[in-house]
DNA sequence: CTGTTAGCGCTTTCAA
DNA sequence: TTGAAAGCGCTAACAG
């Protein structure tokens, strides 16, 4: 597939291929007459700008700004990328992606790839704890932003959801409606949100004169099948809990799966599950938390993937800038499975 | 940010920049001790080749492939991009992504910008009905799949849904349990899915002996609101549905909340509404079905993009190859909601 | 208003 | 085994 170049469009116009390249980029100073001539060519030619040798004529970078993250196919990263594209759209940038399934070699390849790419931005779940590629990369002047999780030790713009005043107006959520046995279903120890958030439960807790919370927490809900497995353990702990905490979607498909299952309760038909007297509040909202009744801490992502590609174009324009940490707002959103009370 | 250039590697190993570029793409014909000598430099200097500039050398031609969907945050979409980045991944190729926001001027312009990035194919959910413009490139040899949906009138690579087996075996899945009376909820009626869905429920209707089917069959359900609606004003008709099959995920959802909130029928508590005496089946799994108990018609999104870019790369080889259509198939999972019998 | 002349960073002949 | 030179298609000065 062979298209007409600039210099093609040109000499069918007549003219030099410096006032074709004017035409076609809306530069002034043109005769309306030459204009006109130049587009008509164009048009008849099926001419498309080479969008690849206009970057490199101009220094190299393209307009593209890439995207690093867990996996497309998880609600949470594609609702970021949603926000992304729609931010970068607006400033005529384009969004290329990458799957690092969580991989941080991978993760590292992918950065690679992006950057050889010449993408004028970079915009990171990080995978890893290791930054080293990516330090250099800032250190030579690569706009990056990093969303969902800090990068330790590194002084780049960041954008993370309100992990603590999430879990802070939960837990007093929680207590407020009478309950002091509440079980933490958290996600892998390792992963800085689960960190954030666990340790903030149990601060509040802690405050409310709850000093044995720890009791009931746990981790490892990276998966709902996880998370069912650690709830049906809790609920069979001496002094169990009447209450829980899901700490990701995950974690909160999970206990609810344990908690319809479960034998004894109060009985009912639902989904919300045999044992619906068990009061449940997960971290972060999904599709059909309306329909199920399940109170949740919610908040915007694709608002986070927004703010992240503000973040990126602002030190695209400014690499002097002070580097910036965008914390998003949480919200509880009461559906009825957070408000039980305990019997 | 300037970053050191083939030229300056060379330079400083002290070799022509093509030895220099021999050597960083690994080619043969290279003397041991000069490879090393340059890749000592290329390391040291911290190089990375500009694909950019590789690709207009080599002739104009991005290792990019474009994908024009309706919105990344929608689940289908995403799972769909999902599919196409893995299977890139594995020819070496990178996505570009971008939202039509189902728009098909949005979709016209898009395709343009994507062009002009020189993508080495280009992957679409159409969203209009014109696509004259990519019948242009399609004749220039540009490789174009369309997924999901098929472009009318165009002769070129498709993966779509079985809608048809699908909407079969779900309407074939209620009428063996004693259904007559059915309800169908579809998506806009100029959507293509909604006309095979819609025709084939009327035509396995017809053939199970029910000639008045059409008296059940509503359209507009484009948003679960809508669906809901619809299905507010199905269980207030004379000889009302005992049983329903939703046409999309939103459908269902509508379905489903007017179903919770419809008063009489059983009874019972939970999440699977007041008239849980209804049956429902519903066309697309989503998550949590399996918590809210629903019988739906499934299918592999993430899988139908992995096809979709198969054979964007497979037409890249082979430009004159046949034009093929992939049909992806679809099961019926039962879960409870669609085994209900009439009463 | 319009054209000429150099590149951008790399690949690709074709020689040496 | 290595290198020199000529582009890829476009933009960016700087002249006319």
């Amino acid at each position: 597939m062979r298209r007409p170049t600039l210099a093609v469009v040109a000499q069918a116009a007549g003219v030099s291929l410096k006032t074709a390249s004017r035409v076609l980029n809306g530069e002034p100073n043109v005769a309306t007459a030459t204009r006109e001539r130049v587009q008509d060519a164009a048009a008849s030619l099926g001419f498309r700008r080479n969008a690849v040798a206009a970057d490199l004529a101009r220094g190299g970078f393209s307009r593209l700004v890439g995207f690093i993250t867990g996996d497309l196919a998880n609600q949470f990263y594609s609702a970021l990328a949603s926000g992304i594209e729609r931010e970068l759209r607006e400033h005529g940038l384009q969004l290329l992606t990458a799957s690092s399934d969580e991989d941080p070699e991978r993760e590292g390849s992918l950065t690679g790839e992006l950057l050889e790419r010449r993408v004028g931005a970079l915009i990171v779940t990080p995978a890893g704890a290791d930054h080293s590629a990516l330090r250099g990369e800032i250190a030579a002047g690569l706009p990056v932003v990093v969303v969902d999780r800090p990068a330790a030790g590194m002084d780049v713009d960041t954008v993370v959801i309100d992990n603590r005043g999430g879990t802070r107006a939960a837990t007093r959520h929680l207590l407020a409606h009478g309950h002091r046995r509440i079980a933490f279903v958290g996600d892998e120890p390792h992963l800085w949100t689960y960190q954030e958030r666990s340790d903030e439960f149990l601060a509040t807790m802690r405050d409310a004169g709850v000093s044995d919370a720890q009791r009931l927490v746990r981790s490892g809900a990276h998966s709902a099948a996880a998370a069912r497995d650690l709830m049906v353990e809790l609920l069979a702990v001496p002094d169990p809990p009447t209450a829980v905490l899901a700490a990701n979607n995950r974690a909160t498909v999970g206990t609810l799966q344990a908690l319809r299952d479960a034998p004894g309760g109060a009985g009912g038909a639902g989904g919300a599950g045999g044992r619906n007297d068990i009061a449940v509040v997960g971290f972060d909202d999904f599709e059909l938390a309306d329909l199920l009744g399940i109170t949740v801490v919610a908040y915007d992502a694709v608002e986070m993937g927004r703010r992240a590609a503000e973040l990126a174009v602002a030190r695209s324009a400014d690499p002097d800038r002070t580097v910036e940490l965008v914390v998003v707002p949480t919200r509880v959103v009461t559906r009825g499975s957070g408000e039980r009370r305990p019997r």
